[in-house]
Parts: structure tokens; C-alpha cells; sequence
DNA sequence: AAGTATGCCAACCGCAGCGAT
DNA sequence: TATCGCTGCGGTTGGCATACT
């Protein structure tokens, strides 16, 4: 609905940005703020459309965005987030100050998918987590594919909620006596009570998106959302 | 040394959500 | 209620760098 023109607009730069065009665009937003993207690249003098523009602070401009460098605590953190969230690079980045979901996606493809896949090689019963490789760069004669393996990988989802924006944690919980049932036309998992009662056991249901999406399913927000994963991952330590 | 394969990551694409009208 | 416009997100691609043969 309502999808923007964008980079495919005749005139517009593409590509790689360069130290001017970095150095405008930083200018702008420390002295104007950020957002209003669609206006920026104009009043700024730039020949970008305004996705760029954003996606450039949002990446690389940004004050305080560390990069490279990423260390074992930050992979652990990663790992763990991923197998609670899901391809949620947003969310999870939320979690590492200084890092954007665009590296930590890159990392998971290009790093942790790989030494997840060697880790998981000497079982040869589990998925192999196929990495995505440039197909169309490196095309070769391949054979006919083989049966397509079931990958116990959460969904790459968006959570919708069925409840709005101004409900809280809170105020549902404090409906607690009775089981809330949001409105079953918007739901697309089966209705759990408020506040959810976790029933794990064993690591793969708590790993499992399975498991934790109609948990996400019904929390107000994203950060009301991952507080609730602390809490949750604190009960599944605890059965260990 | 040359050609090819692979790794890596910045940037783009297109969809969905949401507020405004 | 329907539509528009903006924004944010995740998936994907392009292209350079490096490793391998």
C-alpha cells in the first residue's frame, strides 16, 4: 500500500556513497534531526532518494555504530537471540548497542550460519542449515536437487499483535483473572491465556519459533516483547 | 600469472504496518 | 471505511577482495 517510487526515479545516485555525499548527509541530520526521509535528500542537496538516505545513517552514519569486531559475548548473544526471535535482525540488534540488524544479518549469514552448519555436521540425521551462495554468480552443472530437508529454523516473521498500540503489558495483565482472549479473527495461532504460561521440556521447545511466536503473538510491543524474553529465558535456564 | 571460486558486506528491493486524511 | 504516504524491516543482490587451482 502506498509504496514510494524510490531509487528507480530517473536522475537519482545508486550505489556506493561517497565521502561528500556522506558528509552532507551527516551535516543535515545532526543539525536537523532525523526522519522526515522523503524531504531529506532534497533540502540536503543530495541525488538520493530517501531510503538510501536512511539506510546510510541507519548503517554507517550514525553516531555510536561500532564495526567489525564482533565478539564472542556479542556471537553468543546473537545465537541466543536468534533462536528466540527468529530472522528478527531488528530486534535483535536492539539488544547489541552499537550494531545495526543490517551487520548482524550479514554476520549470521556469512559467519555464525557456517559454524552453526560445521557444528551440526558430524550428525548427519540433523537439517544442514543450507547457506544461501551467490547462485546466480557460481552456477554450475548441479544435479537434480535433492529431497528438500525440514530446517527447525524460526520463521522469518512480522509480528502483528492483535492488540493496539496503547495496550501494556500492564493493563493485560491486570486482566489476568480472566483468561484474555483477544479477538479470534485476527488470530492466526490458537488462543493462549494472559499472561502466557510456558510449558518447556526440553530445549527444543524453547528454541523452536514454534514455541515462542504465540508468546510474541500476544505481547503489545516489540520491547514489551523482549522483556518478556528475559523473563522467559530465565525460566528455561532454570530448567536446565 | 591467470582464471575461477568463494567470502564478505554495502546497498537495493519490495512488502507490511501505521497514522493521517 | 478506504486510501494515501511514509517509514521500517527482512530478503536479496552486486561487486570488490581474497583464496584457491
Amino acid at each position: 500500500m502506498g509504496r514510494s517510487p524510490c531509487c528507480s526515479k530517473v536522475g537519482l545516485r545508486r550505489g556506493p556513497w561517497s565521502t561528500k555525499e556522506d558528509t552532507l548527509l551527516a551535516n543535515y541530520i545532526t543539525q536537523h534531526g532525523e526522519g522526515q526521509w522523503r524531504s531529506l535528500p532534497k533540502k540536503a542537496d543530495l541525488m538520493r532518494c530517501g531510503k538510501s538516505c536512511r539506510l546510510r545513517w541507519m548503517n554507517y552514519l550514525r553516531p555510536g555504530i561500532k564495526r567489525g569486531n564482533i565478539s564472542e559475548d556479542e556471537e553468543d548473544l546473537i545465537v541466543r537471540l536468534h533462536g528466540l526471535l527468529g530472522n528478527r535482525w531488528s530486534l535483535i540488534a536492539g539488544r547489541l548497542p552499537g550494531r545495526t540488524d543490517n551487520e548482524i544479518k550479514n554476520y549470521w549469514n556469512t559467519h555464525l550460519l557456517k559454524k552453526l552448519n560445521s557444528a551440526a555436521a558430524p550428525h548427519k540425521d540433523l537439517p544442514h542449515l543450507a547457506t544461501k551462495q551467490h547462485k546466480k554468480k557460481h552456477k554450475k552443472p548441479t544435479p537434480p536437487p535433492p529431497p528438500k530437508t525440514k530446517v527447525c529454523v524460526p520463521k522469518p516473521v512480522r509480528v502483528s499483535s492483535a492488540f493496539s498500540r496503547s495496550s501494556s503489558y500492564d493493563s493485560l495483565a491486570s486482566n489476568s483473572d480472566a483468561a484474555y482472549v483477544p479477538d479470534k479473527e485476527h488470530l492466526s495461532f490458537p488462543p493462549v491465556p494472559w499472561p502466557p504460561i510456558f510449558e518447556l521440556d526440553g530445549p527444543d521447545d524453547f528454541l523452536d519459533g514454534g514455541f515462542i511466536l504465540p508468546v510474541l503473538n500476544h505481547s503489545a510491543s516489540i520491547s514489551s516483547d523482549v522483556n518478556m524474553l528475559d523473563q522467559v529465558y530465565d525460566e528455561y535456564l532454570q530448567l536446565l
